[in-house]
DNA sequence: ATAACGTCTGTTATAATATAACATATTTGA
DNA sequence: TCAAATATGTTATATTATAACAGACGTTAT
């Protein structure tokens, strides 16, 4: 079994960089956000991102490469993810809809394959960036 | 105005690369498919991709950093795309199912943001894989 | 205890993916 | 026919991600 809960040290550190983040973090740049803590190649970061994907507390947005702290606590599996996304100021916010969780959870394709999980990113431009 | 139908040379090498492909090609596997045909640059591939992908001809699947032609004739301006992936074999499959996409276009985020576009990717082992 | 295991760490090197920048050529349309 | 837009070729470089090896640390079985 996982160890669910505690996280090791650099698993930690890179959690809070990622967590204290307005928005999506890329590797690279958390790595020389660490750098002063000991941390010095990509390896570890993205070692820790791999594991903290593993436990839920954070999603990778494929769109961007980057990373984002999970804020609903009920995807603690990284099985079903949504965001939207900005294309003009690059913000990511993750979406939480039950009815849109269970809508996806539930679909299933015809040719007989049936989903483990799924990511959905939406696209436009966010209502601050509307008014600009 | 696009030019919307006629595809320069170097778009029609690639995207014909990819139309035979069975499954999601790499950009950097169909510069070693064409270098016979005088591309050598990675720029000239990734710039043939971008404008077929702008024309709706081809999608990027983003988990995978991969390109696969499109195969429904109704996504001319890849707004909104669906795909279902096999984890063991790597299969990818457009999803084009009419209610999915219009359940998800009309989808609108409780923040006001109106969405432009959407991707989805959904995961699981296919059916020929389950088999083994 | 101590060996075996799983997990985490550190480190160096390298692979894979993607873009910048500049020079030219070709096509298109007023 | 000439300007604009689009496409090409080329070299260099940036960015993202993994391989491979060695050692440390805690848990548990014998
Ligand atoms: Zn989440
Ligand atoms: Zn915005
Ligand atoms: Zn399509
Ligand atoms: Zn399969």
């Amino acid at each position: 079994m996982a160890r669910a809960q505690t996280l090791s040290r650099n698993q930690q550190i890179v959690l809070d960089i990622i967590e204290k983040a307005k928005g999506p973090l890329k590797a690279y740049s958390i790595l020389f956000n660490v750098q002063k803590k000991g941390i010095k190649a990509p390896q570890q970061i993205y070692r820790a991102l791999d594991k903290l994907i593993g436990m839920g507390k954070i999603h990778k947005i494929e769109s961007k490469n980057a990373f984002v702290a999970c804020r609903s606590s009920d995807c603690e599996i990284s099985k079903a993810t949504a965001f939207s996304i900005c294309e003009s100021c690059e913000m990511v916010d993750e979406i939480s809809d039950t009815k849109l969780s269970k809508y996806l959870s539930g679909f299933n394709h015809k040719k007989g394959m049936k989903f483990k999980r799924f990511n959905l990113e939406f696209f436009g431009i966010c209502k601050k960036c509307k008014k600009d």
